[in-house]
DNA sequence: TCACCAATAACTGTATACAATTTGCAGACC
DNA sequence: GGTCTGCAAATTGTATACAGTTATTGGTGA
């Protein structure tokens, strides 16, 4: 008993240890619990309000308990999990004021993150971006462009070389997933119309930054979130986030 | 063994249950054991670099491991330690680019609560910012005054009534403390210099939420923290944060 | 004196054990 | 039928055990 059983429906992430001698340590048990149980809430295979008892979800991945008191931390932290009053854990559910704040929390993260990438990129920055674009061009599945959609703003985040911001993104992007995996169940997408609105956004954004100037690259924060915005107005108008 | 003991130089919160069969849990012995190396921490009993091993750590206080894992677990998304790749924790060492950081960070989050305020702040919201006010005129230690401060903004961030950004507030609270509590070590501060600048932002902060322009209340916030900015500065000038 | 190596001590990661609490259910009682 | 009560099962909080890994120390040879 060590390792998380691999037999049951859910694919597993099979994130062996490279064996080129990074510095790179074997993952604890706990952060591959945690991600699996991430996926799980994410995909909608734990559904909202669901209880994740820490013995049976032990007994399911055949490890011990502590590693999944560890992961249902974690998860908690980042807001994926809410603890009650008598220390179980349930999948936090959302509704649309949650809608708001996360998409509210969002834009003051990437405006922060755009501003200082306009200021701080190099032209490494932008190529790497300018690639990100290309392969979203190419994307032929709604998952890919989703992916690197997300790896796009990941990008930005790094770009602006502050650990704590990219730290409380790291804290929101569980969310911001989860947001956007339950939009996506909720109304039929058609995955080149999508494609192509992140793209136009992104070329925008990528040119933002690279004017070098911190208002402009703002503003594109601003606009790249404002379909969504807009989108959650008309679904249900619940108090100004801005 | 079951209690963290009480018998050494640190002062305990007596934090007992209330009897009044509030719906509030027993306190979890993890999350003693995180406030009480939190205070060691910022308090500098700790002293930045110094490890914190499990063991010794499990000994010291007289509780087991367990509790001390999950408590360095939440040290750690706090970002008072840093864990090795070998596992083991640090104190996490605050270098001055860090300091711009965590101003940067705070500006960010304090930008964006002050325009919630003055969006959503009721009467009874500034009363109790104006009865903070009204303490702190009375405070007589630095002590009580650095904690009034805190707790200033913390109601501020309680009035803009979001979950999620109090949440990423609360997870930078103890960055800020101890940036803080550092820089109060290395200045000399006289008690009633520090009380009356705050008492004067203070106020221009109420009147700004009061006015209910958001962007004058993201203003103040702006002037509040400008000072410790143009302090920082002039110290090392590393890298506009802003 | 310095480099290298082995034995040992200490620490982390994980599993298991146990006590206290909570939940759920079955049957008694109104 | 509905409600109360008490027992059994399940779950959490904490402690302990054990294996594998890492740091440390002390000694040996150049």
């Amino acid at each position: 008993m060590s390792t998380i059983q691999t037999s049951t429906t859910l694919q597993t992430p099979a994130k062996v240890i490279s064996t080129t001698r990074m510095e790179r340590r074997r993952p604890k048990l706990a952060e591959q619990v945690a991600e699996r149980i991430r996926r799980d809430i994410i995909s909608g295979r734990l559904s909202q309000g669901a209880m994740v008892a820490e013995i049976p979800t032990a007994r399911r991945l055949n490890v011990s308990r502590v590693p999944v008191r560890e992961a249902l931390l974690v998860l908690e932290q980042d807001g994926l999990l809410v603890s009650e009053s008598n220390g179980r854990c349930r999948v936090r559910t959302l509704t649309n004021t949650d809608f708001h704040e996360i998409y509210g929390i969002r834009l003051m993260l990437e405006t922060t993150s755009f501003r200082l990438a306009a200021l701080q990129h190099t032209s490494a920055d932008l190529k790497s971006l300018q690639n990100n674009i290309r392969l979203m061009e190419r994307a032929r599945s709604l998952h890919k462009v989703t992916l690197l959609d997300l790896e796009f703003h990941h990008q930005i985040m790094q770009i602006s070389r502050q650990s704590r911001l990219l730290h409380l993104w790291q804290t929101m992007r569980s969310q911001v997933q989860l947001f956007t995996a339950i939009l996506q169940r909720e109304i039929s997408v058609v995955i080149s119309s999508v494609r192509d609105v992140s793209l136009q956004a992104h070329q925008a954004c990528l040119q933002g930054i690279a004017s070098r100037d911190p208002d402009i690259a703002g503003r594109c924060a601003l606009e790249h979130l404002e379909p969504w915005q807009a989108w959650l107005r008309s679904t249900r108008p619940e108090g100004g986030v801005r």
